[in-house]
DNA sequence: CCGGATCCGCACGGATACTG
DNA sequence: CAGTATCCGTGCGGATCCGG
């Protein structure tokens, strides 16, 4: 059942559920966010407007557990955490951003289909 | 507002918002499986095989409504009706793919990472 | 054979309040 | 400041039935 090469959509399920992830709705503006250098919690809260503390919290730990973040404390009083992209992390965002460009330059063409879609129901 | 030149980051909300539905959980699998050609509805409720014909059908709608895959009825008795990659659908999954591809390469280290994750917490 | 319509469970995500 | 815990509404997604 070998057709070609195709190492990457011989097994689609773990894939398509990692991509899932990535393209969930916070993931990639804190990823992006971090881009700029490492932020605090709070300022990352600011920065994304948009996210409850919940999410937050919960993409950030995600990101942490899949390697694609570091978490730092630091002991001041009181205590900040400072959240920022690993290696990893900063691979990531490479073809995340590509793909993200792609939209924004296409972007313009989905919503012309949308409309024409839209209008055609009539 | 404008301090440097980010023409991709500046509006982040829509372009998430796209985002967020290409990395839905069969949207992929679905536009990877249409670019080996045209495929009938039931055809690819086999190839994906775990989608339910009413997700398969929503998403299909929602792909052909952004103008990246084309519906074609043939008038056949009974009928029959192939969904195909449009232009703008090939060209999305060279970016999307090249995603997958980051992805399929790093999952190793992601769950290597994750094991790190988890085993920490004693 | 293609897909729309409906019912419904359940997980995701927001709001709020509370702890270190 | 940086989270965790709880409550709860909403919408996604599966199963099923029905129509074209």
């Amino acid at each position: 059942m070998e057709r070609t090469n195709k190492p990457d959509t011989t097994d689609c399920r773990p894939l398509s559920e990692a991509l899932s992830k990535i393209g969930d709705k916070w993931t990639i503006l804190i990823a992006i966010e971090l881009e700029d250098g490492p932020k605090r919690f709070s300022a990352l809260q600011r920065s994304v407007e948009g996210v409850s503390q919940r999410m937050l919290a919960l993409t950030l730990r995600r990101l942490e557990r899949d390697g694609l973040v570091e978490r730092t404390v630091y002991p001041t009083k009181p205590p900040s955490v400072e959240y920022a992209l690993s290696d990893l992390g900063r691979e990531m965002t490479v073809p995340v951003k590509a793909l993200g460009t792609w939209v924004a330059e296409n972007l313009i063409r989905i919503e012309r289909a949308r409309l024409k879609f839209d209008t055609a129901l009539d």
